[in-house]
DNA sequence: GCCTGACAGTCACCTTTGGCAACAAGGCGC
DNA sequence: GCGCCTTGTTGCCAAAGGTGACTGTCAGGC
């Protein structure tokens, strides 16, 4: 392999990453990642109030999405009335942990930003 | 400190984590604390160049949040033509440390994850 | 003396996205 | 027959994000 198909394989990486980085970085998918963590399928019903404020609407696409790259499996029992659940895979439990970092952060560090927050609209109207 | 006031504090910043990861969930503040994590100051037309794809309007919109919530400073030099420069706090670098934890992840998992998106869509026309 | 270019934005406009509400599907209890 | 249960889909509208032009100011070229 040669410097140039080096380099070209790295942008292709570079963009990729970008790509799904623009997909994961999504408030409604780490969310969900995050209720669906305990590895136990949940039904969209049950999912949707777990979370909390998310529509109907964005809980289908972030679902299909997560399906759609191999984080989540869809199960559909055909009963009357439909019977869907979702299952977290290996790669998206990988995901969820990669993601506790982050929750860590916020937890740890909310009282900070809030203060930091405060100090910046205190000096704000002057300063700006 | 009771049991009603523990969940009341508890409700707090549960709203707090959520607004937070609310802001921090985004695909340019992850670039913009990523490009920052050196810890060098960088100037605006430099960081715009590194991130590559980002408008003006929303590198000024995200560097204004980061530096609100105490993520990065801003420095003026009051100079002809201006001279702005950002700096990662070390709030902020806590951040970019956690969030290594995704960059990793999607490192690691991008050709999975392309693979998984391939066979989604090869089965997906009849199975949808 | 005039014109251009550099830097860090701002503004007006338009497209895309997300939330809200209503509807679909179809067997089951009443 | 009527409406309910669950998992969606669709239409409509407000809000967010992207694009491109414009601002201000002075150094340097012509």
């Amino acid at each position: 392999m040669d410097t140039v198909t080096r380099a070209v394989d790295h942008d292709r990486t570079e963009q990729l990453v970008r790509e799904l980085l623009d997909r994961v970085a999504d408030k409604w998918t780490l969310l969900v990642i995050d209720a669906l963590e305990s590895g136990e399928p949940i039904r969209f019903t049950r999912l949707r109030g777990t979370i909390g404020g998310i529509s109907q609407k964005m809980l289908t696409k972030t679902l299909r999405q997560l399906e759609r790259d191999g984080l989540v499996t869809r199960r559909v029992h055909p009963v009357i009335p439909p019977h869907v659940d979702y299952t977290i895979t290996p790669m998206g439990r990988d995901l969820g942990e990669a993601v506790c970092g982050i929750w860590e952060w916020v937890a740890a560090n909310a009282v900070a930003m809030e203060r930091a927050r405060q100090e910046f609209s205190d000096r704000g109207p002057d300063a700006h």
